[in-house]
DNA sequence: CATGAATGAGTTTTCATTCAT
DNA sequence: CATGAATGAAAACTCATTCAT
């Protein structure tokens, strides 16, 4: 069961990939990644058949990524707010210490290449943030309005936090509490 | 003076280019927008020297459209709440019912190649709203947090309504409206 | 028989192609010498039906040119040395004072496009000097050697002479006897 | 290692630019030139990254093949005239036999795109001949002329001479004499 | 498995020439 | 005739992918 390719030199090409991919976009040419990574341009092929594979794959593992840094610690048995905040944290503070990987997995959100399977396997781990928006609704914390709103508008205004946080770090605190504010209070009844 | 450089000519090539890299991203070749605007491949060179310069008039086109949807008829005289909501109003709606557009323009945001010059044309006809922004500010209407938080989150919460928009179009009307409240309720002080 | 298109447009081409040509080579764009000649693109070919036919009657115009710099006032009863002395001054002179001319003349010469009228066109005002070599040949001035040896030996010194001239302006006047008697003095019998 | 960067077929590159230069011009396309070498489009690009280092790569090439054909045996003892005459020998037998070398190097030479070190490159192994001019001329063996106009008439009337020799292979011999003896005629003393 | 040379379809751009105005 | 927009066949160069070593 243990892959004979190295999982090292995988996750080499992954890395590369993401810093290739932020700086240059997903059109980056391969060899810019396999520069990146320290191997040769045919090795690429070896652990993704094409390079639609590996922007594939790389989508997948961003995504784990991210949820666990949003899940991680989850406070499964805390209020809706404070779960939400916890959750809106590592959303944030990922996002703000990972600009490259953040970057990337927005290019590939909107990019055209990725499979149905990915989509899925991208949204598996977001399952239990879904729950708890289904349970505060139940709640009637929210305001009566769609849920899947309520997590766009989650995605929204982290994105936009984010940018902030990176942007100027000494205050990556103070747009991080305006930023969860904001969206407690648009979500929320009154 | 022979045939001029017709006007129509220009639009059918920005046009095309809008349905192109909407469909296709901004890598797609020259000559997929040549066909779809039923002109010869090197006819685009006439009108625009290099891809780059019809990538960066296409932005500035798209940035006036927008400005222009969000403008027009705008409210000088009435309140903050009013003047806000009719700026999201026209720009939700504008992207509700141009997804190519605010696809192509979300693109070229974040695409490498734009010029300082066009950022600053793109730029120019919003200044009016940061101008009301500021009076809000000044009427100490909004929360007590950067003004370019607020603007970020504007634009935040509109590119994911005007989403919901063009997805549920029977039901746009009140997207438009939650998604406006939760703007406004996250804006201002409780 | 005067020719309806103007003589005057038909010469600012030639004279815009010469400087054109000499610049960058004869594979410049003709737009760049419709520009320099201060007409429309398409007009060039009212008066040239292909690029090669442009060349072809540069060719043969820049040929007239030259051989009217050798002959006139040729000497036709001096001595063999003093007509000789008198081509060589004209060649060499033109060629020194038109680098353009004598350069685009060269790249003419190698160029492939030349037809088989043009070379004979160009080669007729020369005979006159072809009759020189053939008279001093019979009177065992020169060497016994093939005419045409002697014919080329002078084109070739003559091209490195101008060449020094034209570096050199102050100093021309020595380059252009120096060159002579090297001449002189490689196809004369001692 | 896996395919090293075979020198043969760099060999094979040089060998069709040349046959494809002399033919149809600088200006040819690299197309015509990888087919000739039995190669696919993309490969010239591994070994030159550009048309134009091909170019520069092609001259060093050529002048190193020139200067060993002109120093090669080079009798370093003898006198001026007998190291004059080698030189000319080496020179006017390479051009003669090697017409479409000769060709592409004099294209080369008045083509606007040689980089200032491949002409100090393709310099560099003819300073052994500019020494021995150097010391005929302190010998007051040559005439009281600039030593560059001595060494272009070595270089005009070689160029002129190999070409006879090509076109008449059979009478090749009397040539290069006759040459050698204008040359040598023209610039010593009388 | 790793390597990197080889491939050739695809990309942007140029340019001689035509032709509607 | 003059104009310059329109054309589309090249041209140089790139790059994902293959495959011999």
């Amino acid at each position: 069961m243990a892959k004979p390719k190295s999982e090292d030199k995988r996750n080499a090409i992954l890395s590369a990939a993401i810093q290739i991919f932020a700086e240059r976009g997903l059109g980056a040419p391969t060899m810019a990644i396999t520069n990146a990574a320290g191997i040769a341009e045919g090795s690429l092929f070896t652990y993704f058949k094409t390079k639609d594979e590996l922007i594939n794959a790389l989508y997948c593992e961003l995504k784990l990524e991210l949820a666990d840094a949003m899940m991680s610690g989850f406070p499964r048995k805390q209020s809706v707010r404070h779960r939400l905040e916890h959750v809106w944290n590592g959303y944030v503070q990922w996002g703000a210490s990972n600009r490259d990987r953040q970057k990337v997995l927005k290019q590939i959100q909107v990019w055209g290449g990725l499979t149905e399977e990915s989509k899925q396997a991208g949204f598996a781990p977001f399952t239990e943030i879904q729950r708890m928006t289904e349970d505060a609704v139940a709640q009637r914390i929210y305001k009566d309005v769609p849920q899947a709103l309520i997590q766009a508008a989650l995605v929204a205004l982290a994105e936009m936090t984010m940018e902030f946080m990176a942007r100027e770090p000494q205050t990556a605190e103070m747009y991080r509490m305006a930023g969860f504010e904001m969206l407690w209070a648009g979500i929320t009844r009154k």
